[in-house]
DNA sequence: CACTCCCAGTGGATGAGCCACTATACCACA
DNA sequence: TGTGGTATAGTGGCTCATCCACTGGGAGTG
């Protein structure tokens, strides 16, 4: 009975984490799953957990971690569809190396991980963060063109409204949430449902670490005025001018985020020791 | 005790689904959850299942399906893992809005699922393989260019060893393989790791389907001879040629598939009723 | 009418137990 | 000595019965 004793006595103490007395405002509580899910995640996904090794059997991996079998299951499943582990029947679950077969959905829990873990790996942070601003810069340059090529009346309307709900927010967060809408709306004009999902997933990474890159978003009205020309482009059709306006406009975001953070936009290099 | 002989039955009948005697050749078997996972999947992905709305209880469902309320509590982590989902703790699981919410891990299903259910939803399915062919040759195109920019005299090599790799495949599975592999280098030979993660998931996303598109690899040396320009543009670091020429290699290959598939590639529509 | 409290229904977590699969060591046989 | 079958230990897959924790709404109270 001492397992039941020190598993109920865990369950208090992790609860304790995340009881979000805050009333209405969703939240989800973080489960035992979405707690051992998260630290697994970042022990692999900053390399403590060399791919290719093999995890202790779940008997006994349970035990040492303090929870059952079962909630382990739970856990090492959702880690095998994010791409970082394979289970084996009759074997044991291998950890994958993400870096090389792993698909966009990591990007949330690579961002996250990078940003809780903000200790010794500097570097390896700012690569990934570094990559993710280019991703975003390039991509959404090719995706304005197309939705300059296939936007509707519809999407040109949906766009404007947004534009001036970006210009008249006041909280930074808000004019974060509606800029990211306008994003996903330019993606959806393009016609093609796959860069919705691309840009999703990229949204999802950087709104994963949220408040530590809301610095453009502080003056939502300059954005907007910034912003405005891009969605001008598209409304009107003009393929190049669209993606010409769009690379410059993420360009001037993404540095703006990436000082933000305390890394100098030309040299790639943190400005001050130590970004936590 | 009925529902036991119940259970088991199922489980037996769900098993010979997938005994793959082939030996050696890996092949992992289809558990129980990864069926469900698989059903509810499509179940959600062809609309089935409508956004918005309320799975039914876990204890009734979990009866309804014959299966363990254990065995669906791991089916519905992995959907709401892959974002299909949400569940919340004293109210019940309801099902996403994918194309608004999905992120690119969502790729994958959606093709296996568009595979599978060649019935009904033609238009659906087409929608999705020729954006995500678009996306395959546009951002191919963009990450080219990155490549040419940034390889390494080891990237140089490794691309010229595939190359040549490829060019001597028999099988066309083979020539699959490798040829995604020259992606997954060329992404890292940009330097930006969030490249690889995207070409990931556009390549799991084809190759989980597999089989059906394997119509340009059946002469592997005239797709090496095609590939080849592409990779020596990359080599000596010219830019503009490494874009234009991936473009043109990602256009071909692509409208090939989309023949093999039934489909014209200028009309982008069925040229024979029912593709399956 | 507003507020509190209770409770039915829901998902979360547990642990014991059995089944299915894999790899390996061993043994019989050629 | 080599080959093939077989017993076995260790692993994950799955089920069950049971309890805990949360949510939402309705009954009761002021």
């Amino acid at each position: 009975m001492k397992k039941h004793a020190t598993a109920r006595t865990e369950t208090g103490e992790l609860r304790s984490f995340a009881p979000s007395p805050g009333r209405g405002v969703v939240i989800s509580r973080e489960t035992i799953v979405d707690q051992l899910a998260r630290t697994l995640s970042e022990e692999i996904l900053t390399g403590r957990l060399a791919p290719g090794s093999l995890l202790p059997p779940e008997r006994e991996f349970a035990s040492t971690l303090g929870v059952t079998r079962t909630s382990l299951k739970h856990t090492l499943a959702r880690l095998e569809q994010a791409g970082l582990i394979e289970t084996r029947h009759g074997v044991g679950s291998e950890v994958l190396d993400f870096a090389k077969t792993g698909g966009a959905g990591l990007l949330p829990l690579l961002l996250s991980a990078a940003a809780s873990d903000s200790s010794d790996s500097s570097e390896w942070i700012l690569d990934w963060i570094d990559g993710l601003f280019e991703a975003r810069r390039l991509f959404g340059a090719v995706i304005a063109a197309e939705a300059a090529r296939n936007r509707s009346a519809g999407d040109v309307e949906e766009l404007t409204g947004l534009l001036e709900a970006l210009s008249l927010q006041t909280r930074p967060e808000g004019a974060q949430l509606v800029e990211a809408e306008i994003h996903r709306v330019i993606a959806r004009s393009s016609g093609n449902r796959v860069f919705v999902l691309v840009v999703n997933s990229i949204l999802d990474a950087y709104m994963s670490v949220g408040s530590l890159l809301v610095s453009p978003f502080r003056d939502p009205a300059a954005l907007a005025a910034l912003f405005g020309p891009v969605l001008t482009a598209i409304a009107r059709g003009d393929v190049a001018a669209a993606k010409e306006l769009s690379e410059r406009y993420l360009s001037a975001t993404g540095d703006s985020m990436l000082a933000a953070l305390g890394v100098d936009a030309n040299t790639r290099e943190w400005t001050s020791e130590g970004g936590g």
